[in-house]
DNA sequence: ATTGAATTTGACCAATCGGTCAAAAGAACG
DNA sequence: CGTTCTTTTGACCGATTGGTCAAATTCAAT
């Protein structure tokens, strides 16, 4: 009773609770993340999204209390799976082959989720304004971490001197680019997977320039 | 006389006349490229760059058509100069020089004009709408020239063995990312220029990777 | 100063934007 | 079956969109 919205109950605060609006949320996200990454923020319109979902717009917005909610449901779900395999980086385990290890598996990450690389890479262009400051403050410290392993693995002589943040940047700029750029490298190679001679490529790239 | 549109008559067809209309083209083309970098082609309005060029909106449709035609003035002297220092690759310099000075260019190109940079960012990622034939033809014909070059020097044996066309989209990505992806580069790095230490980082990693 | 062209703008337009709401339609459960 | 809650939607809202147009202003050259 009291004030009850329009808005789905357990949808907005909560877990959803039935399987339709499992489904229905799912069908949502899904579409918005087609829009979203190809148009940005701004770009995207409802309706749009509505149309790609086979929803009403109404409808979208029984779900999520605004276009802004869906783009910020989106980008946490993002964030949240996006760096976790740097966080995989183990100081115990072999250097050269951890980073290479890192970057096999940013290179799938792009290969199997463009759109999600291409949300992130909207968002950023436009400024990151909603996520400038987890960008700020989590990203960044996770960052300084790896830099301390890949110091010490320096140090020890076991992996060649690099500048640790700009190895980072690297690792990000290559993978990302495959899948934010799509459409220029299947313009330029033509037909077939770019994935795969990619990533023999950066094998062999960052296994010059990091072997001691 | 005939049918004088109320667009500017110098202004659309053949070059603009006046300084005034040099002027206001040059304001607006300067706000255009503003705007569409950071929200791209859909996310931007003419009310945003007409209050960046500080002139009214039914002013700046009077110097252009139409919005599309701003961005595609904007590409277009974008694409002419953008792939420029790739053409400057000469097959009879030192080979390594040769390349890391491709590189030097364009992290230059990414410092001094990060907003071309992320202008095209944003139509690449939008599917290239505007440019796919041009991405298709020109550039991939230029791409599988420069492989060409590379391959003869591989061949020598004066630059170590490579894939040639993920060589460039490596360069392409390593040096595009500093002026797309400015915001994180600098919310992990703290205040400072960037582009000093990637000069440097990347001097280094492409001096390892190629060498023979 | 006057004229004729170039430039600027306020008012306006149809279409689309994100979002609201009450009412209709569908499920769930006895 | 009826009832209650959930889900869906058509109609609608004010604001903003890209763009038009006639009138007003400024400019350049006599």
């Amino acid at each position: 009773m009291t004030e009850t919205s329009a808005t789905a109950q357990g949808a907005t605060a909560g877990k959803p609770r039935t399987r339709i609006q499992r489904r229905n949320r799912e069908l949502i996200l899904e579409a918005a993340l087609q829009v979203f990454s190809q148009y940005g923020f701004r770009g995207a319109t409802l309706d749009q999204i509505a149309a790609e979902a086979g929803l009403s717009k109404p409808n979208l917005l029984y779900y999520f209390p605004s276009k802004e909610a869906m783009h910020e449901a989106l980008l946490q779900t993002l964030l949240e799976t996006w760096l976790d395999p740097l966080r995989a980086l183990d100081p115990q385990g072999a250097p050269l082959e951890e980073i290479l290890a890192y970057v096999r598996r940013k290179l799938e990450l792009a290969r199997d989720y463009p759109r999600e690389s291409r949300l992130f890479a909207n968002e950023i262009l436009q400024g990151a304004p909603r996520i400038l400051p987890y960008l700020e403050s989590d990203l960044r410290e996770l960052v300084a971490q790896t830099c301390v392993i890949i110091r010490g693995w320096t140090a020890e002589g076991r992996l060649a001197p690099v500048d640790p943040v700009h190895l980072i940047f690297s690792i990000w700029a290559l993978t990302q680019h495959y899948a934010d750029f799509e459409v220029q490298v299947t313009a330029v190679l033509g037909e077939g997977d770019p994935f795969e001679a990619a990533g023999a490529h950066l094998d062999v790239m960052f296994r010059r320039m990091l072997t001691p």
